[in-house]
DNA sequence: TAAAAAATTTAGACAATCCTAAAAATATTT
DNA sequence: AAATATTTTTAGGATTGTCTAAATTTTTTA
């Protein structure tokens, strides 16, 4: 079993989460703009998670990931969620106060702590945001959903994932109601800035950006 | 609040641990053998810890912990054996397997999960080995105890702490019978080696080394 | 108390990771 | 297609923490 640091895991799972959106080929800058590092830095490193053979790395051109690099970056992102859980479930942290300290716990090392963590949470699917935790396995098996954002008029849909980890966005959807598993009511939609008026629960009607909308997603 | 890294963290725990038994003065060989690294690393981190006042450094003699130095040992020792107690308590670990996951887990960083930690494991007292956890006050309160191998024949106390975190003693110590809060009755000292013949809950009598013994307090 | 031994520090190197500035390659404009 | 702009890499240096070997200081021994 080949072993990262906790640097290189980092850039690893930077480099997955730009991966999964099915890009075949992910570049330099932005790995630097999500590690919130210099460019020479991340070639530095690019080097290295080549030579590790956990990406394919062409110079100038871009890097992308290899099975064995997801593997390992699979493993660290089942690490995080399944902290975040533990973080709301157990400990009653809020959905906006995880990332961080999961960003830390995510590096521990040890398979009975997962595992066991894993069992004691009672094997759950999603972490708080609505993500899907890989299994012990190394698989992610996804729920099909549909981005709000794509919903037209009197459509229903349960909230199912938020895709921004940002603090403001995630107080933000606390303050108006957005949660995970409320229903959710497209009421109108205005062509000329894409935001939405949407009923939550039978209850409440707001209007949000398409900025939010974008962001948010649920299943049918 | 001054910072520690990683690194300098579990120096500074060191040289707390080797300072709690009265010690005025430790040396920088001390420090190697507990932290398995060679004198000369030591001799390079005692200025780095002495400049942020942690330690009171004299070249050539040897190193005393200063006030400052002592709570932030102790806030990493809270966190040491908090973690130890979720390891045990909630995830099922033998208290011979928490110790090195406990290591890594000491040095997260994030005040409001520590006092959470603390709320969900009911505020314990004591850790899985029977040391105090120090309070969120920064204040270690220990209980009266007394070495088994200090008691006479015919004395009882209740086992309330192993000095001694291996693996193999900790094994040998649930092999026997020999767990936090068994009654022991001191059945036989043997003058020759110093070991001694005890009864662990009314139940059995075993024979133990003065090695074992001098690792075991009681309460009486 | 002088020599030998042990403990400790310093000197010099190395690995990991980061940075800035300069060079090289690629992409975009005109 | 040449000039310009952008992206990316390399060069060189800083920091943290490690090590070995050599120098220095302290302690022990004879
Ligand atoms: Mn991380
Ligand atoms: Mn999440
Ligand atoms: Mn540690
Ligand atoms: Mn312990």
């Amino acid at each position: 079993m080949i072993s990262l640091s906790y640097t290189e895991e980092n850039y690893l799972k930077a480099i997955y989460h730009l991966s999964y959106l099915g890009k075949e080929c992910i570049t330099t800058n932005e790995i630097a703009e999500m590690l919130n590092t210099k460019p020479a830095s991340v070639s530095d490193m690019l080097k290295k998670l080549s030579q590790k053979e956990m990406i394919n790395y062409v110079k100038y051109y871009g890097v992308e990931i290899t099975d064995q690099g997801k593997s390992c970056a699979l493993k660290i992102v089942r690490k995080h969620r399944l902290w975040e859980v533990f973080l709301v479930e157990k400990l009653k942290f809020n959905w906006d106060e995880v990332h961080d300290v999961a960003e830390e716990l995510e590096h521990i090392q040890s398979n009975l702590l997962i595992e066991r963590l894993d069992h004691f949470l009672g094997f759950p699917k999603y972490d708080p945001h609505g993500d899907p935790i890989p299994g012990a396995d190394g698989l992610l098996r996804e729920k099909p959903q549909i981005g709000l954002c794509d919903l037209t008029i009197n459509d229903i849909g349960f909230l199912s994932n938020v895709k921004e980890a940002g603090v403001a966005f995630l107080q933000y959807c606390d303050k108006v109601g957005l949660k995970i598993g409320v229903k959710i009511k497209v009421i109108d939609k205005v062509s000329f800035d894409n935001s939405l008026e949407i009923e939550i629960d039978n209850i409440k009607t707001i209007s949000i950006s398409k900025e939010v909308s974008k962001n948010i997603f649920v299943t049918r």
